[in-house]
DNA sequence: CCGAATATGCTCGAAACGAGCATATATGGA
DNA sequence: TCCATATATGCTCGTTTCGAGCATATTCGG
């Protein structure tokens, strides 16, 4: 009946994933990774959560908690991921979503081996950097020491102008070796302009990955030098741009952070790295640990209030240094009303 | 200096991922499955390309096209994913974009293998219906033949009415069995409440995904009984719910319908479906085949040429039955300029 | 030549948003 | 004690965005 389907199929996708057994031309050692960046907020700092990399091997870079995949062990990737955290942290994984699955060739530390051995999945976790959750291993650290062009706390980050902005503009100079993929791409130039704000484009906050990306393409992030890539030997003065990870592990963090920012806009999920009880100031200085630039604390307060989104316990935290701070809590019902949005702040007029 | 850190870790990171040739713990056949959720719209109707499965083993039930990665060919896994699509349907695949890699045990057809051999990861592509790109294999369907209940664009569909509501409702009744996961999950009834829009709810459409796994979880999905899933043999009247597919893949599909939905309005996606050229009816036609319900004429064609995403040719479209419509085309220059949007319209009142 | 159907421009009121003023209530030092 | 200071919090106001409708322009089919 559709006989004259399976034409130019080599594999009849039946026999293929439906009969797993027949594994025709699979990798026998391909492996998956479950890799987790786990972020919180300590002092007003975006801190995740790294592990001290073998100093024998790449010189100590920090690595994220993972481990192989085993399905004989793992119910599911998320229980797998949560049992190797629990295992290499001693944390105990409240909130996690998947991110992304990455499986580029010559992503990791031994270049020359061609094809891709492993695949691997990156999670984004949530948690309070506070002592909970009983952490036996592992250190919090702040993400802009990986990715410090991101910190835009105190206005632009001076990395920008004074390493990135002019290796860029001379790396846009040299035409692209390759173009592969299909999509029609964008010119170097502008790919730097649109991810960095260059020439007065505004800057945008979520496009973390992108910049990563940007940079490890141009063969400035150390990961890059590391992997042999293309142009990372042409610099002559390449300049040290955050701390490097293993594997690809610094694009997974930036993949985190990146979900984060546009997240935390439509989805309730500060809360996850909140304590029970808070002021609305702590909350908008969290809000603003993460996505960077100051709010208007009054609107702030409007929006909060506004969308349900918290509610007062009644009672107020004193020695803020001035008129005590009413303290609120989560409201959780907001998750049984519709889609509960999340801290929707708009971006505030580019400063560039 | 970092000894103490590797106190209670079983593989250290270093050796588990970063030495793929020490595969201590792997599964040995551990596959790794593409799938393309491939989204056209022909005729204002919004439909996937599927491949019939083979009659002599599930009822000859669709598959989305996909194939094993295999890292020696495919260089990337997009690129796999392409090389899959054009063996097996001919098509020549534009914007991809990965959706979510799924691994839970006892999604497929052979129950009693408890332990998942595969990971599947899924991919939504955007293409237009139309001749292009020689297609040689495979079938357009709309994707409402799958999923019923998310076609709003003649009112609320009666098969939630009729069908669903009064068995979500009993299903509510009955306790859940397992509470696993460590998130707080919300009750039954308050599921089934959120994502069916039920009692005055408003209808969310980007809850595709949601719905048809709560549709799965209650055993009212084909798959749930093909799979042996709990619960699903308790209904003596499962009413038939949209065509089921192989595998996991209508989970793929509902996935890619999400994001299309989603995505939809805040980046340009739209003009991946349409053609060189255009009048603002047919677009506003195209993103209604998509999100549902109907927007305001005049306001989307505000929303639209306000936000720069088209430009006029100069020609103009006769025959359309009243005053000729103008001609446009997708403006590509918004991509350099800042977050490119999307055709940013707001839910209309619910009506449920 | 008229009625039907679609295209397209414009207006108006409501809601959301950005920014600032004004007031309340602590702490700490003169 | 009392004031300077710092933070908390309520409110206003002009602007922008948004939803909705009116009015006009152009074509086609009888």
């Amino acid at each position: 009946m559709n006989m004259e389907l399976s034409g130019r199929r080599k594999p009849t996708p039946e026999k293929s994933q439906l009969a797993p057994e027949d594994d025709h031309e699979l990798e026998p050692s391909l492996g998956i990774g479950l890799n987790a960046a786990i972020v919180a907020v300590s002092d007003n700092e975006p801190v995740a959560l790294v592990v001290r990399g073998d100093p024998d091997s790449m010189g100590a870079t920090d690595v994220l908690p993972f481990g192989p995949f085993n399905p004989r062990e793992h119910r599911t990737l998320e229980s797998g991921l949560r049992a190797w955290v629990q295992d290499q942290t001693g944390l105990d994984l409240g909130y996690a979503e998947q991110l992304y699955t990455f499986a580029d060739r010559g992503r990791h530390a031994t270049p020359g081996d061609a094809a891709p051995n492993y695949v691997s999945i990156g999670y984004l976790a949530l948690t309070q950097a506070v002592g909970h959750h009983g952490l036996t291993n592992g250190l919090w650290r702040s993400w802009y020491q990986y990715f410090p062009w991101e910190d835009w706390r105190r206005g632009r980050p001076e990395i920008i102008a004074r390493d990135i902005e002019p290796r860029l503009k001379a790396w846009a100079e040299k035409p692209a070796l390759t173009t592969t993929g299909t999509q029609p791409s964008i010119a170097r130039g502008d790919r730097a302009r649109i991810c960095f704000g260059l020439d007065g484009t505004a800057w945008d906050e979520e496009k973390v990955l992108e910049r990563f990306e940007l940079l490890y393409e141009a063969g400035l992030a150390d990961e890059a030098a590391r992997d042999g890539r293309n142009g990372a030997d042409e610099w002559t003065d390449r300049p040290k741009l955050g701390l490097p990870m293993q594997a690809d592990h610094r694009r997974i963090l930036a993949t985190a952070i990146s979900r984060t920012r546009a997240k935390i806009k439509y989805r309730p999920v500060v809360f996850e790295l909140m304590p029970d009880e808070f002021t609305l100031y702590e909350l908008q200085k969290t809000v603003e640990a993460i996505l960077g630039p100051h709010l208007h604390k009054q609107n702030f307060r409007r929006l909060v209030e506004g969308a349900g989104l918290v509610e007062p316990t009644g009672e107020v935290k004193t020695r803020t240094g001035g008129r005590p701070a009413k303290l609120f809590r989560f409201r959780r019902e907001v998750l049984l009303e519709r889609p509960a949005p999340g801290v929707r702040v708009s971006a505030p007029p580019s400063r560039s």
